[in-house]
DNA sequence: TTTAAATAGGACTAATTTGGTCCAAATTGC
DNA sequence: GCAATTTGGACCAAATTAGTCCTATTTAAA
């Protein structure tokens, strides 16, 4: 029902409960897992392609272990969906160059982008922060001034 | 990647084209499908979708066919989303009563909540009539009026 | 009253996508 | 060298989606 998907929806829960770890160490994958009871297996894939994707640095060997890369208010959750599901588009229109056979469907193409670029300035502008605990008032202050005022 | 299904899109469609028809009478599945260059079977099919949700009205039997249930700048494309979707949502958690396994993912609702506002909001924001070949600009500057300014 | 042209409803299958697991290789610190 | 990690990729199972088809019902017109 256009949502995202699973994997991506534990993504933002990984990711979150990274920023409300301690930022002054790594964090194993196995550690991670237990924290946010997602498997071992599902968590490791998780981290590898949030590292793959520059969202999280990672530390091989013994000792080793994955942290953010940045400040978790320089993270948004568009970062964090992008990475597991490419550019954020409602419709394959405005991604790739329009290869559609109905001429039809390109009458339709610019409102379509307008709506997939309101998506995805609402999705940019939410940070990881703003989605943890710690702050969570104060995120939705933001989140209400800047997304629900105008409309 | 985040996008609607095929079939919705294919609704979008059917559904612009129809509003770009003569008004003045019902048009059948086989001349939609024609216009819309989409298989006759997958066009039933959407159009049955369409009237049984009351976006089309139908009417059985020789000279029957759909037309549009209300005015084209009465439709939205959150309704034509919905239709074959279901409620607007990028994630569960916040249609359904929150069920999650993870103490974590509720932390993370609200702000999810507002999301799916958002984009909800954008969606219902744009209607058929602006799909249209018709008034493509009128449609345009709208929406940029209403979505793109405040961001 | 019969026939043809439609929609309505639903079952069914094939195709695609997604989720989840696992293994072998490379790296690092002790 | 050994143990603890991440890396990369292959693989299968499960779920979802797309697409087709069949039969019943309704309606207008011949």
């Amino acid at each position: 029902m256009m949502r995202i998907n699973k994997l991506t929806d534990y993504g933002i829960v990984v990711m979150t409960r990274i920023a409300d770890m301690d930022q002054n160490r790594v964090h194993t994958a196995r550690e991670i897992s237990e924290d946010s009871r997602i498997p071992l297996p599902t968590v490791t894939r998780l981290l590898k392609t949030l590292s793959g994707n520059g969202l999280l640095d990672s530390q091989r060997g013994s000792q080793g272990g994955y942290s953010l890369s940045r400040s978790s208010d320089d993270i948004s959750v568009a970062d964090i969906i992008e990475t597991f599901e490419g550019p954020i588009a409602l419709t394959e229109c405005s991604t790739n160059a329009c290869e559609c056979s109905y001429e039809t469907k390109c009458s339709v193409e610019e409102p379509w982008q307008k709506i997939n670029d309101t998506v995805k300035n609402a999705l940019e502008g939410i940070s990881l922060n703003e989605m943890t605990g710690k702050n969570q008032n104060e995120g939705l202050l933001n989140l209400s001034m800047n997304y629900s005022g105008g409309m």
